[in-house]
DNA sequence: TATGGTTGTCTATATCAATAGACATTTAGG
DNA sequence: CCTAAATGTCTATTGATATAGACAACCATA
């Protein structure tokens, strides 16, 4: 819709071949080059973005790091990679299903849990007494074995004991749920902001410094209106979108 | 809530000033520092993030010219500016209302319009023949002077002939809808997503670069459901946050 | 098999980013 | 009014970033 028809910048902290990695990523997630399912000729690129040949090649150098490109002597610069998925936002998310069909294969990874007091935020936010115990699962979600989100996300600890094992086997909090007894759960609010990965994201979600993540940060509720999970999760920007549907 | 006790990465086309700078604004932006009203001295910064208190000082000079800091010698490095509006995302969503009393000044101003078709995507969500013809606003919207969102938009060239006078006028979509006599509308989808802001959003929002926008395309029906309005809005992601209300 | 288009590699040079250390200047407070 | 705690300024050095040009290696195809 937008061609972004707009120059690259310089000495702004962030250096050219990053920007141009940044921007053909971009257009390779926005079908930008699905005609010939290659990224335009390293001449060309430079010619485009206003800068020398050496500058592009840094660039497809570090998206074909990250598993987006793969250049052939010869051939040109083939395109890998290509995705972004959509995760519907509604009164009843739930993140496997929300993927649907978008993925074969989805996993949910118990990476650490804990018990703890609850913050005053916290507390606030699930309607239970300052320092009141908390469980707080560590998850990492993967969709064809690549990562699509890092959650930290809390539960109240006398209602929900016995969640870290549950989600541990089923991968899955809605299952994780059913397994201590709550069918069925809405989600009332939805904050989402955007950021830079620090260096966990980086690790978990396993991308390149510079990469963007969506923060989504949720509450749900049981049918009756009470609190049960309060979670911040994290996406790669460029791999993910959500959808609103009133 | 998350501390983001991470460290700073190196080599990675990110200059160390940059990220520190970025991660000072967001933790401007969180409040972290608001018992002082002053950011931690530049020594302290420096062992932080593990740097030389030179790279704070361009981190620091970075965050003063974009006025979100102001150094004074012998006092420390005072916080001018700090804030992250929040806009709701209903059914019944509209920019002004949603910002609401977050801000005290709210305008509206037309950049450019222009009658033009519609492209095959443009047409399948507004519902209209390809290539039928549409009104696109360019618009930019600040609050207490200072903007807040870029946004292009389009409508149905037959039914609303003349809004861009109306908006123009008006400076918000919600009075140029009741000027041509629709009193109701209702946000019936919205995707969101985030990505490095290009040349034209550092101009028109005032960024600097590297800056992360939110971007959020939505669609608006009136009270029968016909598609009336598509908008792509751009939204700086360290000023702004969503929130969906379920 | 010859050719044009493309990526791969090498050398050289200029500028920016980051570190290091020393010292000056200003402010707040005892 | 002195001192501690800040920020401001200067010099020097190293490594990363970007440009420039030339040529080699490879692939598809006419």
């Amino acid at each position: 819709m937008d061609t972004g028809q707009t120059n690259v910048h310089r000495q702004n902290g962030v250096a050219l071949w990053r920007q141009i990695a940044d921007r053909i990523r971009a257009s390779i997630a926005n079908g930008d080059y699905d005609a010939t399912g290659k990224v335009p000729p390293e001449f060309t690129l430079a010619a485009q973005f206003g800068v020398n040949r050496h500058t592009v090649r840094s660039a497809l150098a570090a998206l074909a790091q990250e598993g987006i490109v793969r250049s052939v002597q010869g051939r040109g610069t083939l395109i890998e990679r290509k995705e972004r998925l959509n995760f519907p936002i509604t009164r009843r998310t739930r993140f496997s299903e929300g993927i649907g069909d978008q993925a074969r294969e989805k996993e949910g990874l118990l990476l650490h849990s804990a018990r703890e007091p609850a913050s005053v935020d916290l507390s606030t936010r699930l309607r239970i007494p300052e320092g009141a115990q908390v469980i707080r699962l560590e998850t990492l979600r993967k969709a064809d074995r690549r990562p699509v989100s890092r959650s930290t996300t809390w539960f109240p600890a006398d209602r929900f004991g016995g969640i870290e094992e549950a989600y541990s086997k089923s991968g899955s909090i809605t299952v994780a749920f059913r397994m201590l007894g709550l069918s069925d759960y809405l989600r009332v609010s939805t904050e989402v902001t955007a950021t830079h990965a620090d260096g966990a994201d980086l690790a978990d979600l396993q991308l390149s410094p510079g990469a963007i993540i969506l923060v989504a940060r949720a509450l749900n509720t049981d049918t009756e209106g009470v609190p049960i999970q309060y979670a911040v999760s994290r996406f790669p920007a460029d791999m993910v979108q959500f959808t609103i549907e009133n």
